[in-house]
DNA sequence: TTGTATGCGTTATCAA
DNA sequence: TTGATAACGCATACAA
């Protein structure tokens, strides 16, 4: 079915096709509805070789924006969305990318405002909240829909999440741990940031899953250590003063190495083995020295990857392949990290 | 860069350009030699975009040829093959499959010939033979590219290889049981076939790994069931007779939930736990009936579709995005093991 | 040996 | 309100 076909079963033209297709208006109902049953009836799609074509004419803009600067997880982030980039200038895309740092609502606004002016399409790693929400609606009344990624954005038109399941992050955790401890444990919890979804979810998730699954594995501490590696190893050295019986680490978010640095100043190392989340370099450099066994990761390249390419689907074809593009949770051990 | 302005730039017509390009002959060896400069100097490339439309008017078919007819892991690679076969009807594709039972060399090569006289491209999953490497370097002659899948194919000039590094996928399995075990098992091995590439490297480096790992881990028997499901129950049981000391079984083929039935029937439940690869639905029943705590994944939805795309991608711009695509290992447990 | 015309499917522009 | 036409980049049939 091609709008040709579409046209001469209508007894109109190509053009008066297109109006309808893409609600141009100037088109007299009566034709517009024998159009559109057509349409219905014989299931037309527009055909992305032909699509592919127009739209690299427009030579659209794809902005991305995260707040993961000098983040070593993004940094994967960002080389996935090079990749899609390169794969995409045939089509004539173009990536801008707006790197922040930290998690302020305002100055994500306004990065959205510099890139409204003239992108296709949004990746956005959201804050959520509220000023956010409005603002990715009233883009999609401009026309440009918005892609979130690595976390999602909650009560807005945002037309596709690109990123993990952070509950089942946890459960995995959780089972990995109560498989590499056989069961018994002193377990201290380093959390992350309560206000981050994901965050909390992770934990949730793992809470859950030793509860029912894990009576032998005892919680004796908790600390958070609020995403900050800077904060990571004061919190943990205290934790593991407080709870000398610990000899099992969950850490939720960033710090990983400082946690670990923690568990050998403390002279723990043979003690204490540290679980936790995304194969960074410091981290895997921690799996190398025998403190991290093993981490769970979240495939931050194919999460920039595949963002990209929704927000690119989208401007081709309407709408992303699904509403939720969801990364599987990996269990990594040193023998299956890959380096690039 | 595209063709017109190559042409403008030589003072010559796009037919031209076009013949240098796809080597059709009858063009003036100086003409020739200065368009071909010209496209060295300026890295032309052919548009994505453009050359889909053309493809599509061709209706190219890509044939794939399995030997895994009735083999659940199979069942997924097909999966693959269809999902890439659905995103790709837009630029005409059809996929025609061809599935065989067992490796028989003159089978493989019946279904060869019976493609070759109408597909575009191949998509093989190989037997190792010299007949069968013969035959791909002729169907390249004729002008059909083959992509091998799950398995490659040595001494030939296929495009491309889409599958497993089966090596690194033992010893991730043995580093598992070295977790798992505590370094302290009493192991015996179920073996595949010596003669099937896959199954030798995987072993091997489970060997490897052990040897230089896990000095307390100790290989008490070894017995090969032939990657044959029917055989491996009886070997099992054998295995484990002849072995009673046996804590720890490592499956490197089929025939998991044999073995598992075997340690059932032999009333070893609680002593021995099983290791293996691929979690096929048989595997995971026995994972929930926690005979099995870990498999190994070689990601067969993405084996078959990966193995579509870059057949694809080899008839759109000649070649693949690269000369082998690997699949991670995975390792799972039922925490992220997601059903479709 | 080379150039020109036509078509693929979609869209923008201009004329009616 | 609608139709005709040109354009994107590539490929090919045909004319020169």
């Amino acid at each position: 079915m091609t709008i040709k076909e579409i046209a001469k079963l209508c007894g109109v033209s190509r053009g008066t096709v297109d109006r309808v297709l893409n609600n141009r208006g100037k088109v007299k109902p009566d034709t517009e509805a024998l159009i559109l049953q057509t349409i219905e009836r014989l299931g037309y799609t527009k055909n992305i070789a032909g699509r592919a074509l127009t739209v690299r004419r427009s030579a659209p803009t794809i902005g991305v924006i995260h707040s993961g600067r000098g983040n070593p997880f993004f940094a994967d982030v960002v080389a996935g969305i090079r990749q899609a980039e390169r794969e995409l200038t045939d089509y004539g895309v173009t990536v801008e990318l707006r790197e922040l740092e930290g998690y302020d609502a305002q100055a994500q606004l306004t990065a959205i405002d510099e890139l409204a002016s003239h992108v296709s399409a949004l990746v956005l790693h959201p804050i959520n909240e509220p000023d956010i929400q409005g603002r990715v609606d009233r883009l999609l009344d401009e026309g440009i829909p918005t892609v979130t990624l690595n976390s999602d954005l909650e009560h807005c038109k945002r037309v596709c999440y690109v990123g993990s399941d952070y509950y089942t992050g946890g459960t995995t955790a959780a089972a990995i741990m109560n498989i590499c401890t056989r069961g018994a444990a002193k377990l201290s919890v380093v959390a992350g940031v309560d206000t981050v979804l994901g965050h909390r979810q992770r934990l949730l998730g793992a809470l859950d899953y030793l509860r029912e699954h894990a009576p032998g594995i005892q919680i004796v501490g908790r600390v958070s250590a609020q995403d900050d590696a800077g904060l990571a190893y004061g919190r943990a050295r205290e934790l593991l003063d407080q709870h000398p019986e610990t000899d099992t680490v969950f850490v939720v978010a960033a710090g990983v190495a400082e946690v670990c640095r923690a568990v050998i100043d403390a002279g723990r190392v043979r003690q204490a083995r540290v679980f936790a989340f995304d194969n960074v370099p410091s981290t895997v450099e921690m799996m190398r020295r025998g403190l991290v066994e093993v981490v769970i990761c979240q495939q931050p390249f194919r999460q920039g990857y595949e963002a990209v390419r929704a927000a690119f689907d989208t401007i081709l074809l309407g709408q992303p392949k699904g509403e939720r593009i969801i990364m599987e949770n990996q269990i990594r051990i040193l023998q299956n990290i890959y380096e690039k």
